[in-house]
DNA sequence: TCCAATGTAAAACGATCATTTTACATTGGC
DNA sequence: GCCAATGTAAAATGATCGTTTTACATTGGA
C-alpha cells in the first residue's frame, strides 16, 4: 500500500476511534511503522493530516451513500454503523476537538455540509417531483439524529429514523 | 454571586463557546476573578468541573425544556436555542473531546440520555395512549439531529423537526 | 484578641505533545 | 558507479497545560 493511502486510513482509524487530541502523533509513527520525520514530510502538520482525513472521510461516505432512494439512503446508512461502528459524525465531532478555531477543518466540514444538504434536496426533487427545503431540512435531521443517537440506542434508531423519512417523502409526494 | 455559582456558570460558557480543550484552566482562572489555587479548591479538577458542568447543564436543560407535548417541546427547544446559540449538544460535543476516557464524564452524558430518552417515552405514552419505542426512537433522532443540524442549517431545522414530529404522533395517535 | 479558615499572587513542577533536527542508511535512475 | 531523493532512529526543542506549592493577606466568630 502507498505510504500516503496507509497514513491516511491509519489516522482516520484513530481519529475515529479515540479521538483527535487523544490520538498523538506519536501513535500514528507507531502503527505505520514509520519514522516521525516521514510522517511529517507526507502530512505536513496534525491539522493538515485531520482536513485530508475528513475529505477522504466525505468521500468515502458519499461512494457508499446510496441516495438513489430515501429507502436506499437511510439502509445504506444503518450498513456503514454496522460495518463501522457507530460513534457520530466524524466531521462533527473533529470539529467539536477544535472548537472551530482550524480554518482546514472548518472548510472540509463545510464542504461536507454542503453537499450534504445538496444531495438531499436533489433527493427530495426526484422522489417528489419538487424541491422542498422544509422536507429537506426534515430529512437532513432526521439523518443526523439517526446518526448521533445510535452512538448510544444502536443501529436501529437508524432504521426508525428511515421508516419516518420514507413516510414524510410518501406524503410530500402525494401533495 | 455564590463561587461554586460563578465557577460553573462561567466553565459552561467556556466549555459551550471553545470547546473544553481550547479552554485552559488558565482562562477559568482569569474569567473567574478567582487564584488558581481557589479555582482548584472549588473544583478538584479540570474532569471534575466538567462533569457538574454537565450535571448542571441537565438538570437547566430538563428546566426550561417543555415536555407538556411534542409541540411543545421543540418550541422550547427552539426558543433554548435562539437564547443559547446553537452549537450542538454539548454533552455530545464533551464526550467526543474526551474520547470516552473520562468516566466522571461517562457518567453525567449516560445520565443526561437516560433521561432523555425516559422523558421521550413519557411523551409518546402520554400522547399516544401506549408505549411506542420505535416512534420513541424517532422522536429521538430528530430532537437530536434538529440540534445537530441547526448549528450550521440555523434554528429553522428545529421547527421542521418538530412539524414532523408532531405529524408522527397525530399519526400515532390514529393507530 | 486571636486563630483558623479562606482568600490572593505568582512561581514552580511535571508531563505531554507537535514539530524539528542531527546523523546515518538505502536505493533507484542517469 | 554515483548522486539525489527518500527513508530510519532518536534526541532535542519549545510551547502549552493541569496542578501544586510557597509566601502572604484578610476576615469573621468564639
Amino acid at each position: 500500500m502507498d505510504i500516503d493511502t496507509n497514513l491516511l486510513a491509519t489516522a482516520e482509524r484513530l481519529f475515529d476511534q479515540d479521538g483527535f487530541h487523544a490520538t498523538g502523533m506519536g501513535r500514528l509513527v507507531e502503527e505505520s511503522g514509520l519514522s516521525s520525520r516521514t510522517v511529517y514530510k507526507h502530512v505536513g502538520s496534525k491539522n493538515a493530516l485531520m482536513a485530508r482525513v475528513l475529505a477522504a472521510r466525505g468521500d468515502r461516505f458519499f461512494a457508499h451513500a446510496d441516495f438513489t432512494s430515501t429507502r436506499a439512503l437511510f439502509d445504506s446508512v444503518a450498513l456503514w454503523a454496522r460495518r463501522e461502528g457507530a460513534r457520530g459524525c466524524l466531521f462533527f465531532r473533529l470539529r467539536a476537538e477544535t472548537g472551530g478555531a482550524v480554518p482546514e477543518i472548518e472548510a472540509a466540514v463545510a464542504a461536507y455540509h454542503a453537499q450534504l444538504h445538496a444531495r438531499l434536496a436533489a433527493l427530495v426533487r426526484q422522489e417528489t417531483g419538487a424541491a422542498d427545503p422544509t422536507l429537506t431540512d426534515q430529512l437532513l435531521a432526521l439523518f443526523e439524529g439517526a446518526t448521533t443517537a445510535a452512538t448510544y440506542r444502536g443501529p436501529a434508531v437508524i432504521e426508525a429514523a428511515g421508516a419516518c423519512a420514507v413516510h414524510l417523502i410518501e406524503r410530500g409526494r402525494s401533495s
